[in-house]
DNA sequence: GCCAACGTTGGC
DNA sequence: GCCAACGTTGGC
């Protein structure tokens, strides 16, 4: 199983969102290295859900429901359906990943402009630690 | 609101 | 194919 980040700006549509309609189409991807992230992903993967500008923390994890498949509304694009699987016990915050060491080279700290990105499996883990106070 | 970083566009 | 100009993202 891969993990992954995707981005989202809370006023466009959050976590709280997802949680509501149970399912998502991940569209609006228009950047080349996104859009090749979104191709790798596969069924069952998990997706940590990040709110940019206002919020700047993670709030859940979703899962991969459906492949990538065109964008109805721009073929030239592709889109990837999700799902709510967990809602984080408390949000982990940029800032707190930030202060730790060892999540310096996670993408989100990296290239924080990338709005699709893959995750390791132990920095996956580690959010899922902070976010329930370890 | 500012601006750095990055991606895209288009003239040459 | 290079690179300057421009637009966008997103942290601060």
């Amino acid at each position: 199983m891969n993990y992954w980040l995707m981005k989202s700006e809370p006023s466009v549509y959050s976590w709280s969102d997802l949680e509501k309609e149970k399912k998502a189409t991940w569209d609006g991807v228009r950047n080349f290295q996104a859009r090749n992230n979104l191709k790798a992903m596969k069924k069952d993967d998990r997706v940590l859900l990040y709110h940019s500008n206002e919020d700047k923390a993670i709030f859940g994890i979703a899962k991969v429901i459906k492949e990538n498949y065109p964008d109805p509304g721009d073929k030239a694009w592709i889109v990837v359906d999700i799902a709510p699987e967990k809602k984080l016990k408390t949000p982990v915050s940029l800032a707190l990943i930030k202060a730790d060491k060892r999540l310096a080279d996670m993408v989100l700290v990296r290239s924080s402009r990338l709005s699709v990105q893959p995750v390791k499996k132990t920095e996956f883990d580690m959010v899922i630690n902070m976010s329930e106070g370890k």
